[in-house]
DNA sequence: ATCAGTCAGTAT
DNA sequence: TACTGACTGATG
């Protein structure tokens, strides 16, 4: 046979070895004693380092053989399979990443070099103690109840509910045995058909049809649209369900990890066993678990952040993306990319199914369903006697509002009804802190971040000013910066704290809760205050953009919206869509239960399509008209975007750039692409460095990213120049 | 990425 | 003359 593709190479073979290291091409390796396979993870010398590599296929022969090193060694990991490989090498292409970069993201897990660990654990013995006391008999009883499972220190003195001390005495006697267990052990097995609810008989037509992708095995995209409460997680679980028993895993990405705990206990409910985790969140040891398990086939679900969709999964047969239209989903910085684009990426790579659920789809995935490319099943009713609430406007400019006060006459007479009813209302304004701007009224110096060019938010709660931008902060100064005027900063503007301020005042009887993000020290401070509301231990809820999320409050019938043209002014093209999305998903959190909700949303612009959509309730009107307008302007997605960021702590250096840049656009137009700016990025300044944006405009069908490639190829970044790409950038204000 | 080597400018 | 910091180039 002739040398056709290798997938084993003897000791001395030349391997290619693609490294984590930014290295921009393979290097030449000679296969270690023992051999070595094609995907295997290898340990390879660099210069004076030892690092982290796949064999990616035999080696080039182009260098000279005496320096070529040997491989260290085989790493005790599954070898990469080769829908991953091909997903890493698909997703650097479209994201114009490099593979070096590319493997690094889908080998975030600390250890994965270490020889497998052990842990003590415990299971039944042979003998029983002498003497038997309550507590030594509730650690048996457990063991018993659990047959011949071991289980650790901790988690068996827990589930007894007595000190580990009484777990060691038992040891002491023999009646409890301690061995030595790898530390990476396969996650419990899920039963699909465990805690299954009977459906609605629209939920179970959707369960259906998502049931029918599955076992296919084949690739394909549905968009699962349901309004708050019409059960889409139930729906979207069927197909968990049915992904498990065909044998393949299942990924369910969301949006925040706030949300996963709550998760997980759903999950639980409806399989018996909690899943797999994966965010920044977790534990590093349960982080290597999780990675090696998943390329075992020992984790069959994985919930998680947007990184999990680089989890060398073994055979994926299903990505849920919860909140699909969630911007979270983008990742802003490192390697830039869209995970529900990338979800869609990976499935159609491994044969497998996706599933984007949300009640307020993004305009792309709108449009795709439009086309026929995905799927789309809709959950247009709500559980039991629940209906969308009531929406109305109120008119700001018919409201006698004083400056500085935001809770008009007519939503504080609504929210006065629903607390004298024993009901909850949210006001929800999605600007954290006190106050957005401090201004000098003595020479109207607005106090900002030294680091951006960003104002400096004030928050009461940490008594210090802030920048949303890098996080600095500073303590409030009691003279103007500027001018040194005594006592004439003022706040300007509103933000939640503020807010509560103003309704501890107009409802000085009822309990006022804040919930905004950065007001909870841990996850667990912020579950605990959402389970107390939900229990009815708050009257009135002031909400920044995380109750939009996800959360069920029962007792809460009104949700008052106190700046809804926040968001529409701009010139971002996603700025309706947005605002449309956040709002209608706010309102939707009113009148859970059986009784029905409302929706008042303060605004300036009553007549603006975005409020009369949101109003009129009419949301296919609302995504055609929008689709209209951006088919018409050639933006995504009907065109194609990217943006390019030059970064630099000398301005001057940027901004040359940028033009050098811009003048010499050949690759681009000869694709027809336009170039726009240089222009100031966003934020012009972050963390002392310099920011400058391009934006390059192409058609839908130009091949974008050779063209890319080969324009910024042209330049040499001296210094400490910096150049990110970023293809369909999803912020452009 | 990270390390080693080079070179220029500065402190001793 | 020794030392420091910025810059360059190589890594198999």
């Amino acid at each position: 046979m002739t040398s056709v593709a290798r997938d084993f190479f003897d000791e001395g073979e030349l391997v290619g070895v693609l490294t984590t290291q930014p290295l921009d091409r393979v290097l030449d390796y000679k296969a270690p004693e023992g051999g070595c396979w094609l995907g295997a993870f290898v340990e390879v010398p660099l210069g004076p380092r030892k690092v982290l590599g796949v064999v990616w296929g035999p080696g080039q022969g182009d260098y000279d053989r005496a320096r070529v090193r040997a491989v260290i060694r085989v790493l005790d990991v599954a070898p990469i399979a080769p829908d991953m490989r091909e997903f890493l090498e698909r997703a650097a292409t479209y994201t114009l990443t490099p593979m070096p970069a590319m493997l690094r993201l889908a080998t975030r897990a600390p250890g994965l070099g270490d020889a497998p660990s052990m842990r003590k654990v415990y299971r039944l013995g042979g003998t029983l103690p002498d003497r038997m006391t309550t507590a030594r008999e509730k650690v048996l009883g457990v063991l018993r109840a659990y047959g011949g499972l071991s289980f650790t220190l901790g988690e068996l003195a827990e589930m007894a509910g007595v000190s580990s001390s009484v777990v060691k005495g038992l040891v002491k006697q023999g009646a409890v045995c301690e061995e030595d267990a790898p530390r990476d052990t396969p996650y419990p097995r899920l039963d699909p058909d465990y805690g299954g609810k009977t459906l609605t008989a629209a939920q179970e037509q959707a369960a259906a049809a998502l049931r029918k992708g599955i076992s296919a095995r084949v690739y394909g995209t549905t968009l699962l649209k349901g309004v708050t409460g019409s059960g889409k997680t139930e729906v979207y679980l069927e197909a968990v369900a049915e992904a498990l028993r065909a044998g393949r895993q299942a990924l369910v990405l969301l949006p925040e990890i706030a949300l996963t705990e709550q998760f997980l206990t759903r999950i639980e409910a409806r399989f018996g066993m909690k899943p797999a985790e994966w965010h920044s969140g977790v534990t590093m040891t349960e982080r290597r678990r999780c990675w090696k398990m998943v390329g075992q086939g020992g984790c069959q679900v994985v919930v998680g952040a947007r990184s999990a969709l680089f989890l060398p999964f073994r055979d994926l047969g299903l990505i849920v993306v919860d909140e699909e239209h969630d911007t979270s989903y983008k990742q802003e910085d490192g390697v830039l990319y869209n995970a529900r684009d990338m979800a869609v990426l990976r499935a159609s790579m491994t044969g497998g199914q996706v599933v984007l659920a949300s009640a307020t789809p993004s305009l792309e995935s709108w449009a795709n369903a439009e086309a026929g490319k995905y799927a789309r099943l809709d959950l247009t009713d709500r559980f039991g006697e629940a209906v969308m609430p009531e929406m109305a406007a109120i008119d700001l400019r018919l409201e006698d509002l004083p400056g500085g006060k935001w809770v008009s006459p007519t939503l504080k007479s609504a929210v006065d009804q629903r607390i004298a009813r024993g009901e909850q209302a949210l006001l929800f304004l999605n600007r954290r802190g006190y106050a957005p701007v401090t201004i000098c009224r003595a020479c109207g110096h607005q106090i900002g971040c030294d680091h951006c060019d960003a104002t400096m938010v004030e928050h009461r709660f940490l008594k210090r000013l802030m920048c949303h931008q890098c996080g600095e902060t500073k303590p409030m100064p009691s003279v103007c910066p500027n001018c040194e005027a005594e006592d004439r900063l003022a706040p300007v503007g509103p933000g939640v704290e503020r807010l509560e301020e103003e309704a501890r005042a107009l409802w000085p009887e009822a309990r006022v809760v804040v919930l905004s993000s950065d007001l909870f020290g841990s996850a667990r401070a912020l579950k605990e205050a959402i389970e107390g509301i939900a229990a009815g231990e708050a009257d009135i809820i002031i909400g920044t953009q995380l109750v939009a999320k996800g959360h069920n409050f029962p007792k809460l019938t009104l949700v008052g919206v106190i700046d809804s043209d926040l968001g529409l002014q701009g010139s971002d093209l996603r700025a309706a869509e947005r605002t449309f999305q956040l709002l209608r998903q706010v309102a939707g959190r009113a009148g859970r239960a059986d009784v029905p909700g409302e929706a008042l949303l303060q605004t300036f612009q009553p007549e603006h399509p975005v409020i009369r959509a949101i109003l009129g309730g009419d949301e296919e009107a609302f995504w055609a008209a929008e689709a209209a307008e951006r088919k018409a302007a050639g933006v995504p997605p009907y065109g194609r975007m990217a943006g390019i960021i030059l970064s630099s702590p000398e301005a001057q250096a940027v901004f040359d750039l940028g033009t050098e840049m811009a003048r010499n656009d050949a690759p681009l137009r000869r694709i027809g692409a336009q170039v726009f700016g240089p222009a100031p990025a966003p934020i012009a300044r972050i963390r002392g460095r310099h920011r400058v944006r391009l934006l390059v405009k192409a058609d839908k069908a130009a091949p974008l990213q050779q063209a890319l490639a080969q324009w910024v190829a042209q330049f040499r970044l001296k210094g400490d120049l910096r150049l990110a790409i970023d293809i369909d950038p999803q912020s452009f204000y």
